[in-house]
DNA sequence: TTGATTGCAAATTGTTTGCACGCAA
DNA sequence: TTGCGTGCAAACAATTTGCAATCAA
């Protein structure tokens, strides 16, 4: 894989920040050092990036694709209102998936689970009360 | 919430699969019935039900939404490939959101585990190989 | 030198919205 | 009768693609 200035900006920004951006969040940042680059890049890269194993695209709910530089095993919380995601880093859930597999006819290859709820943040938004229910599935 | 026709067919072709059909699906399924349906209905109602609990939008991974009418808390394994998505009637992880609830500050409200994977029938295409490594976050 | 990579603009895909009309309650 | 719900078309948002020009190796 070449290393081009574009492709290393965007790696940059992802290894500066605990905050798994989504494709237009990374955009924006590499826009800072390099005036010219595309979204079309940034997604190419991006892709690219995550079927290399260099970085991980997280499958969570909750509308656009997120990013993260951390390819370890870990877990993550989503605030229902205002989208943060934050790492959790939970033991692995080996037990569970071999139970899994048990129950399916499908050739596991991993799992993931996501955590929801409201960021220290939002949750002190009390007005706007948000639905209450259970998040689970 | 007043009873249409469109609402019952939609509601019907939920209740009628365990396929987790995404919205277009349904549309396609419920034009049967009633041709002059639009799409926009079908986002509408799937929704609106959503909203109400009598459905149950799947936050998955993989792009578009999937729709379920089975509301009890149970799991899913998704095939990679060919986006088939199955459930897995694993026991409550109570414990697991325990265990999470110590590590962040985040008020938790819920979770969802999907595990990945390939289905029987994606599992036999020998020829396109498909990525290997382990799919879990 | 040369094929991988880029920027740009246009095309896709999935979903949502505005609005006048229709129908369930 | 009333206003929630509908069909239609147009608007949106996120992402992808075609293509000629560029640049890392």
């Amino acid at each position: 894989m070449r290393m081009t200035r574009q492709r290393r900006a965007i790696l940059g920004v992802l290894r500066g920040t605990r905050s798994h951006p989504s494709a237009d969040r990374v955009f924006a940042q590499v826009r800072e050092q390099l005036p010219n680059v595309s979204l079309a890049t940034v997604y190419r890269n991006l892709h690219q990036l995550a079927g290399a194993g260099v970085i991980q695209e997280l499958s969570v709910g909750g509308g656009l694709s997120r990013f993260d530089a951390d390819t370890s095993l870990h877990y993550h919380v989503r605030c229902i209102d205002c989208g943060r995601i934050d790492d959790l880093h939970l033991p692995s859930l080996d037990d569970l998936e071999e139970e899994a597999r048990k129950l399916t006819d499908f050739q596991l290859l991993g799992h993931h689970v996501e955590f929801l709820g409201k960021c220290p943040r939002c949750s002190n938004h009390k007005g706007k009360a948000g639905k209450a229910g259970r998040y689970s599935q």
